[in-house]
DNA sequence: ACAATATGTTCGGAGTTCTGAACTTATATA
DNA sequence: TATATAAGTTCAGAACTCCGAACATATTGT
């Protein structure tokens, strides 16, 4: 059950079979600096880098920075969505928002 | 039609009446600080400040990140929907995720 | 087993973030 | 107008990010 900034990001690179240097290509970054912010604490990392990161990883940067979550597949779930989500106009983006504010209110349980 | 990481900083601490001090002091930095990331460029903040200030300023880390966005009413709703959304059950969650993901495929346009 | 290659780890240091304190400019009060 | 207080700006430097290159360990092929 991970909380960290960096044993998030070890699950998710090991989930997509990413070594260090892949990743570290795919983000600009070095595979040093990957190497730190999954094994050194505690790292501060610029919002650029962790902006990249969690583009590859392919979860919000609110997910990866907030160290009280834990990964479970439902929170990458939830991120993936988040993502998907602010991706679409806002036209549609209105209609689900209503769409959820309705079933919230609404269902008993 | 802002699109830099400072101007939308800006607009937004001016848009909730606050000071650089006040801004400061929500988010552990130094009102200095606040103002480098207003006027100077480029700046390259570390994540955990953005974290901090897109709290404060009740948006998304992603929109203040993204260059390209401009700002708009609707960030705000999309932070405030996403935080919602995180509280629900899984239950109801997936529901959700199923919805949108049939209208994101589904609707031309 | 041995070599070759891939992956992970360590480390020095150039360059950057971020602060505290001093300073300037605007706004209020009398 | 003079005085006080608030808001914004500048700057030196301690602390830190992030990289490149060297080194260590694991994996693969013969």
């Amino acid at each position: 059950m991970s909380t960290t900034l960096g044993s998030k990001i070890k699950e998710l690179r090991d989930s997509k079979g990413y070594t260090l240097e892949k990743l570290a290509e795919l983000t600009g970054s070095s595979k040093s600096y990957i190497w730190e912010l999954e094994n050194k604490s505690p790292p501060r990392p610029s919002a650029e880098k962790v902006s990249k990161i969690a583009e590859q990883l392919g979860v919000t940067i609110e997910y990866l920075m907030d160290e009280g979550a834990s990964i479970t597949i439902e929170d990458a779930g939830d991120a993936r969505f988040y993502r998907k989500y602010q991706q679409m106009d806002e036209k549609t983006k209105a209609k689900i928002r209503t769409f959820v504010d309705f079933w919230d209110d609404d269902d008993g349980k």
